[in-house]
DNA sequence: ATAGGGTTAG
C-alpha cells in the first residue's frame, strides 16, 4: 500500500533551510507574514531568524542559467514544462528574476511556479509565492490557482481556502479552475461532503458553468467512493442533456475508476462506447484496461488489446509496456516476457525505474535473487538509479528465501549508495525475522527505527504482533498492540485479523469471541476474513454449533463466504463426524459460484477417509484429478495409511490403482 | 508560449 510521501512537509528542514539560505534578506523583517503558513509550524519556517548551520553562503554559479531578458523568458517557458534539474537552479533563477529591472511580467513568475509544481516542490512553490507577495510582485488568477494546487498537495486545505480572501482583496474573482482544484483537493482528502457543497455553489453561479474537468473530477470522486451507479447516472445525464462533450481524459478517468472497483468488463464496454462516440482511446485508456485484465489473470485478453493497439497504430509507451510486463511476470509467462523485452528494445522504448523494479520483483518471487541482483547491476549501467523501492524489493526476495543476512547486506548497500531506508524497508526485514521465528531480532530492528528517524507504521506493528503470536508470546503481542494505541496509531482491518487469529491460536477463544463482539458492536467488521478466522477458531475448539451459527448468518450480513471459509467449515464438519453435512456444503458451494480449490478437495477426501466413506473417496479423487489438482502431503499419508489398514475394502482396492499411479 | 481532470513497482 503506497502512502503519499510529502517528505518536504514532514521533514521539511533540509530543502526549506536551503531555500532560506538564498534569501537571507528576509530572515528577520517579514517573519510575521510567513509564520502563519501551516506546514512550517514553528520548527521550520522558511525565513526563520535562526541561522542555518548547513547553509552554503552562495550557491554555485550555473553558467547555463546566465540570464539576459529574452533568454530567461525562453528558459522559463521550457522549464515550466519540464521542471528544473535541481531545485537550486530554480531558486537561483528566481533570485535573478527578483533583481531584474524592470520587473518581468507575471507570466514568467507563474512559469517558475509551474516548474516547481512539476518538480513536486510544492512547499517551495508556496514559499516563493509568499515571497512574491511580500515584495509586491503582481499576481493573477494563474498564480493563485497554481498555489492553491500546491496547498492541496500539501494537505493544507485551510490555507488553500484562505487564498479566496486574498483573491477577493486583489479584486480578482475565483474561476472554474479554482473551483475544480479545490474540489479535487477536498475529494483527495476524503471530504466528499464539502466537495459536493462547493460543486453546488459552482452550479449556482450564473456566469460560471461547471465544465468537463469539473464533471470529470466529480465522477472520479463518486467512483472512488464506490458509488458506481450514481457516477453512471450522472455521466449519462450529462451526455443526454449535452451539458458537456466527454473527452478522452474524462473517459479515461471513468475507465480507471471502473477498473479500480473491479468492473473491468464495464470498463471495456466504455472503451467500445467511446469509440462509437468518436472519441479516440489513447495509450492511457488501453494501459489501464490491460493492467486490470492482467490483475484479473486474463493475460490473453490483455494481449488481445495490445494487438488491437498495434492495428490502430496506438504506440505502447514505457508505462504500457511496464504494465504488460508485470502481468506477464505475475502469470509466469517468461517466454512472452522475453519477447516483450526484445520488442521494447527494437522499438527503442527504454526501461525506466518502474520497469526494472518489476523485473527485480519477478526474479525475487521466483527465488532467483542472483538474477534480481544482475538486473540492478544492469540498470545502474544503463544510467537508471535504483531507489529505496528497488532495494527493498531485493531485500524482500532474500527474506523470502530465508536469507536475512543477505537482506541486511542490501540494506547496507543502499545506505552506502546514499539511499535512506524507509519504513517499508524495515517492515520487510521485521517480517523476514518473524517468518524465521526470530522475533527478538525483529524487535531489535523495530526499536532501532526511531534512531533512523523512522516511525513504525500500522504494518510494522501488525507484523510484529503477528510474529509474537506465532511463537506463542501472546502477552508481548498484547503489549505491542497497546504501545501502538498509546502512540496514536490506529489499528486497521489487518491488525484486527491478526489479533483475532492470534487470540484463537493461543487458546484464548473466549477473549477472541469478545474481541469479535466488540468489533461487531463498533460496526467495523464488514469483512469475511474476520468471520472466517473466528469460525476456524471455534471449529478447532470443537465449538461447531457456534461456528455454524456465524456461518449461517453471513448472508444476512451481506457477506459472501469464500473458498477458505468453506474449506474451514467442511473440515470442521468432517472432524465432528458430520460428513454428510460437509458433503452437502461441498456441493452447495459450487452451485453458489464458489469454486472448490485444491485444499477443498484435499479436505473432503480426508473427511471421507476419516469417516470411512471409501466409495466417496474414490469419486472425490476422480473429480480432483479431473480438475488437475493433486493430493497434498497430509492427504497422501492418510491414503497410504488406509491402504495398509483397510486392504480388504473393495473401494479401497479400487482407488489404490488410482492413487499409486 | 503560464493554471484545473487520466496510467505503472515494495
Amino acid at each position: 500500500m503506497a502512502s503519499p510521501r510529502f517528505q518536504i512537509v514532514s521533514t521539511c528542514s533540509p530543502l526549506l533551510c536551503h531555500f532560506h539560505s538564498h534569501f537571507p534578506m528576509f530572515s528577520t523583517n517579514h517573519s510575521s507574514a510567513v509564520t502563519t503558513f501551516p506546514p512550517f509550524n514553528n520548527t521550520c519556517t522558511p525565513f526563520s531568524t535562526k541561522p542555518n548551520p548547513n547553509s552554503k553562503l552562495k550557491p554555485p554559479f550555473i553558467p547555463s542559467l546566465c540570464t539576459t531578458h529574452p533568454h530567461l523568458k525562453q528558459l522559463l517557458y521550457h522549464k515550466s514544462k519540464t521542471g528544473f534539474d535541481k531545485l537550486d537552479d530554480a531558486l537561483q533563477v528566481f533570485d535573478e528574476m527578483l533583481h531584474l529591472k524592470p520587473l518581468l511580467p507575471v507570466l514568467q513568475f507563474n512559469q517558475l511556479l509551474a516548474a516547481l509544481v512539476r518538480m513536486k516542490h510544492y512547499s517551495v512553490a508556496v514559499s516563493v509565492f509568499r515571497e512574491m507577495r511580500v515584495l509586491s510582485i503582481p499576481v493573477d488568477m494563474f498564480t493563485f490557482n497554481t498555489v492553491i494546487k500546491c496547498c492541496c498537495h500539501l494537505n493544507t486545505l485551510n490555507y488553500a481556502f484562505s487564498m479566496l480572501a486574498g483573491i477577493a482583496k486583489r479584486g480578482l474573482v475565483p474561476d472554474v479552475v479554482t473551483y475544480n482544484t479545490l474540489i479535487k483537493g477536498l475529494l483527495s482528502r476524503d471530504r466528499p461532503v464539502e466537495a459536493e457543497r462547493l460543486f453546488e455553489k459552482l452550479v449556482g453561479y450564473k456566469d460560471m458553468r461547471p465544465n468537463v474537468v469539473t464533471y470529470t473530477t466529480i465522477i472520479k470522486g463518486l467512483l472512488s467512493q464506490d458509488r458506481v451507479l450514481e457516477a453512471e447516472r450522472l455521466f449519462k445525464k450529462l451526455i443526454r442533456c449535452k451539458e458537456i462533450e466527454p473527452d478522452t481524459v474524462m473517459y479515461n478517468t471513468i475507465i480507471d475508476g471502473l477498473c479500480k472497483t473491479s468492473n473491468t468488463s464495464m470498463a471495456e464496454k466504455l472503451l467500445r462506447n467511446m469509440e462509437k462516440k468518436g472519441c479516440k482511446p489513447d495509450t492511457v485508456t488501453y494501459s489501464m484496461i490491460i493492467d486490470s485484465l492482467c490483475k484479473d489473470g486474463l493475460v490473453d485478453q490483455a494481449l488481445g488489446l495490445v494487438s488491437e493497439m498495434n492495428e490502430k497504430g496506438i504506440l505502447l509507451d514505457v508505462i504500457a509496456y511496464t504494465t504488460l510486463l508485470q502481468g506477464l511476470c505475475r502469470s509466469k509467462r517468461w517466454e512472452d516476457t522475453k519477447r516483450l523485452l526484445s520488442e521494447m528494445d527494437v522499438k527503442n522504448v527504454s526501461l525506466d525505474l518502474h520497469t526494472y523494479g518489476i523485473l527485480v520483483d519477478a526474479h525475487c518471487k521466483e527465488g532467483r535473487t542472483k538474477d534480481a541482483e544482475d538486473v540492478i547491476e544492469i540498470m545502474i549501467r544503463k544510467g537508471v538509479t535504483p531507489n529505496v523501492i528497488t532495494y527493498s524489493t531485493l531485500m524482500d526476495g532474500f527474506c523470502l528465501r530465508g536469507k536475512i543476512d543477505r537482506a541486511l547486506e542490501v540494506l547496507n548497500t543502499m545506505r552506502a549508495n546514499g539511499i535512506v531506508p524507509d519504513c517499508c524497508s524495515y517492515n520487510i526485514l521485521i517480517n523476514g525475522y518473524c517468518k524465521r521465528k526470530n522475533v527478538d531480532k525483529a524487535i531489535e530492528l523495530f526499536r532501532q527505527m526511531p534512531a533512523e528517524g523512522l516511525k513504525p507504521d500500522v504494518q510494522t506493528y501488525s507484523t510484529l504482533i503477528h510474529g509474537l503470536f506465532q511463537v506463542g508470546r501472546h502477552s508481548e503481542a498484547r503489549n505491542i498492540f497497546h504501545e501502538m494505541l498509546k502512540k496514536g496509531d490506529k489499528p486497521d482491518i489487518v491488525t484486527c485479523r491478526i489479533l483475532l487469529d492470534g487470540l484463537c491460536k493461543n487458546q484464548f477463544i473466549n477473549e477472541a469471541i469478545s474481541f469479535f463482539n466488540i468489533l461487531e458492536r463498533n460496526g467495523i467488521i464488514h469483512d469475511i476474513q474476520i468471520h472466517t478466522i473466528l469460525i476456524d477458531g471455534l471449529c478447532k475448539k470443537s465449538k461447531l454449533d457456534e461456528a455454524r451459527n456465524i456461518y449461517d448468518n453471513l448472508a444476512s450480513r451481506g457477506l459472501q463466504p469464500n473458498v477458505i471459509t468453506h474449506n474451514i467449515m467442511i473440515r470442521g464438519l468432517c472432524q465432528e463426524g458430520l460428513y454428510e453435512e460437509a458433503k452437502e456444503l461441498f456441493s452447495k458451494m459450487e452451485a453458489s459460484g464458489c469454486l472448490p480449490d485444491d485444499a477443498t478437495y484435499n479436505t473432503i477426501i480426508r473427511g471421507s477417509l476419516v469417516n470411512k466413506k471409501y466409495e466417496e473417496t474414490l469419486v472425490h479423487i476422480e473429480n480432483m484429478r479431473a480438475r488437475c489438482f493433486s493430493a497434498d502431503a497430509s492427504t497422501t499419508s492418510m491414503v497410504l495409511d488406509v491402504l495398509s489398514t483397510e486392504e480388504l475394502d473393495p473401494f479401497v482396492l479400487a482407488f489404490r490403482e488410482w492413487f499409486l499411479q
